[in-house]
DNA sequence: TGACACACTGAATCAGCCC
DNA sequence: GGGGCTGATTCAGTGTGTC
């Protein structure tokens, strides 16, 4: 079995399965049919919402608000025991209501293990609809005047939530793009890969005096402005959580890192982040660590045990404010075509070796045509003088028109200096 | 500056000013509201779309559809007269509803030239999604049942247009990010900076059988697959149209760079793009660059007469540089059977997979037998791995007489390249 | 221990033609 | 329109096993 050094690095340690004996002794709160669980008491050791030692607890606000805790339930009815304007920020990632026919395999024909589970389908987008208004409206009221909420999705159901929050009141601060570094290709060839999610910022309205942590999201930049796309990778290796058998334990944990920037960008130690879909506990483990309070809604009970487990393990750091992961700057690869795109090297020009040896057509996608050969400039190059592979960057030049001859490399020089 | 060399690419040399006396003389087309540029006519040299000559056109169809053309009128009302099913791509850049209240400055004072425009108005999201479904009704009418359509926009206007878009039954294919290389700073450093656009592309609905140039796109991106996350800069320089002060004549045009690689995926040369909201006219006079027919919509004159003047000065790239390499898909196809008859694979030869798992003999019709399996090689391939199929083009190796493997893919190259 | 090959995996609305 | 057959199609990364 793979992940032998799992519990080393982060020390998540989820039971290999949840099973009766493993299970928490779950406690039914008074007056509610909302299970809770102590997210910060040792693992098989729960206790209920309601009792006021460790972690947990209502923060003394005299309100009914659990808290460092996830409670088990209905995401819609759980929310409405909530009281009103008592969280500062939401993180949520709902269901995204994916419609997948058949059965997906890749061309060495393993079969992909995609998301089918029964509580990412609904009837039609009325019923998707009407089940997003309901948990958005109650996220709303729960949100405190000043406080900010995320919500990611893909394409599939992204315009549904942008449209309904505006609906709602929210007003928008931000779309941000989570590019992923290892997304799954698109294996028939029928459509861009899709390689990224979207998350919706905003204010719970157009008068919000929200928090945005502007210096610190620049420090995690390289003292350059954060922009509103990102790149992170998968969830993968040793930080996703496993099931008995090794496979994933949920079909779409989202990685820590996507959540640190989340959290360090719209709250400050202390502060409340509730997410009303938790799965296995992404948004409590980051915040946890960054020394925010959490909250933590979850249908399933597997899901929340699981999630439980994981925040017990985690212990928060001392400053949270030291806690600037270093941005990886991104080297710019350069694709011939790009060069075309942007017209530094036209379609239905013509390239030529130093020695004017051979000529070769470009075409509108990036290729090159010399007589039979046809394909990239690495290609043709390497065709043109038999050679096993040529570098074309260093062997094509475009003729200007007083008959000076530039090479691709320097063209490309100009492409990298404008940031790719 | 980049790109000093444009001019001599892309001689655009739009008027200054349209004043007056540089203005078109419009020309009303008999029983319609409609003023119509046909935008292939030399510059200041107009005349109505109902003329025959030139490049316009209503393409012999005997519909009614003018081409190669900017349309001056409102864009629904424009839509209404055009026939069904006529178009192969649509690509609109709708007005953004934008919210900002005043004016935006910089931190220097200097006041932020943002959309104000009276066309980007809206009274509220009930009057902007009421615009929205009847632009995108009309588009889904004019588009071919195979047809796809590209909608850009940010984070204000985008979900509504997503969701309408679902709504009147179109089928969302990708969002497509474009990440701007030198966006705007956010200059209050009170959210992330705005650095990027979305691009919804989608079929007509769930059953079009669309186009998508995957290998041109492969091409394009260094031979991997293209991503739904595009780096492009954006459009300034001399690729800028300029009013007469030096201004940016129009508040949001696109960079060619964009619009060539929409194109050039979803496209084929000499099919029809449609673009709703001209502007300026970067969808056409790319369009035509590339070899493929257009009809623009603008209901501003002054942009209209920009858009044609700037068509005007377009040349089409050479034919061959507009079309991409072709996907193996479209190449001919050869018979298995004709490789045996041609003896590139003897009858009777034995044929075996990468692993030398299995070894099937060849029939003379050009059929493999394996033990119990008998067939096409597809159809042994597909039962000897229990798979539901299998391209037996890239399973099956011809062992040659020095023990090496060759892949039969590799052999049918051979017959394609002696012309099938 | 290192180098290398190979297997496995990830929020996926994933085919097209001919009869 | 349904059924059947051909055949097009994957990237970055982790983990495991072998030499």
């Amino acid at each position: 079995m793979r992940r032998s050094s799992t519990a080393a690095r982060s020390p998540v340690s989820v039971p290999r399965r949840i099973t009766a004996a493993a299970s928490p002794r779950w406690t039914r709160r008074a007056s509610s049919r909302c299970w809770t669980i102590d997210a910060a008491t040792p693992r098989n050791a729960w206790c209920p919402a309601d009792s006021r030692g460790g972690a947990g607890g209502t923060m003394g606000t005299g309100l009914d608000l659990p808290l460092d805790q996830v409670l088990v339930g209905d995401c819609i009815e759980t929310l409405r025991r909530l009281p009103p304007a008592s969280v500062h920020a939401v993180f949520a990632d709902p269901p995204y209501n994916l419609q997948l026919k058949g059965e997906l395999r890749r061309p060495d024909t393993s079969v992909v293990d995609a998301v089918d589970d029964d509580w990412d389908r609904f009837t039609d987008f009325a019923a998707y609809d009407a089940f997003t208004r309901d948990w958005l409206a109650e996220c709303r009221r729960v949100l405190r005047k000043d406080g900010t909420i995320w919500v990611i999705g893909s394409y599939h159901n992204v315009f549904r939530l942008g449209a309904a929050m505006q609906d709602l009141g929210f007003w928008i601060l931000n779309d941000v793009i989570w590019r992923k570094a290892n997304p799954m290709p698109n294996f028939r060839g029928r459509r861009f890969t899709n390689a990224h999610e979207t998350l919706i910022w905003a204010a719970r309205g157009p008068e919000s005096r929200y928090r945005f942590n502007y210096q610190a999201m620049k420090a995690l930049n390289e003292e350059l402005q954060m922009r509103s796309d990102w790149f992170i990778p998968l969830c993968t290796g040793s930080e996703r959580l496993r099931d008995g058998a090794g496979g994933k334990l949920h079909p779409t944990q989202k990685p820590e890192a996507l959540l640190h920037r989340v959290i360090l960008s719209c709250t400050t130690p202390g502060e409340v982040v509730l997410d009303p879909f938790l799965g296995t506990g992404t948004t409590a483990a980051v915040a946890k660590r960054l020394g925010r309070r959490f909250l933590g809604i979850e249908r399933d009970p597997g899901y929340a045990a699981a999630a439980a487990s994981r925040l017990a393990a985690v212990e928060p750091v001392p400053e949270a404010a030291a806690l600037a992961l270093p941005s990886k700057r991104e080297q710019p690869r350069i694709a011939f075509g790009v060069l075309v795109e942007r017209g530094l090297v036209p379609p239905g020009a013509t390239l030529t070796d130093r020695h004017r040896r051979w000529k070769a057509v470009v075409g509108a996608d990036g290729t090159l045509r010399c007589g039979a050969a046809a394909g990239s400039i690495h290609k043709v190059g390497a065709e043109l003088q038999a050679a096993p592979s040529c570098n074309g960057w260093t062997f094509w030049f475009l003729e200007t028109r007083d008959g000076r001859l530039r090479l691709l490399d320097e063209l490309r020089q100009e492409v990298v200096a404008q940031g790719g």
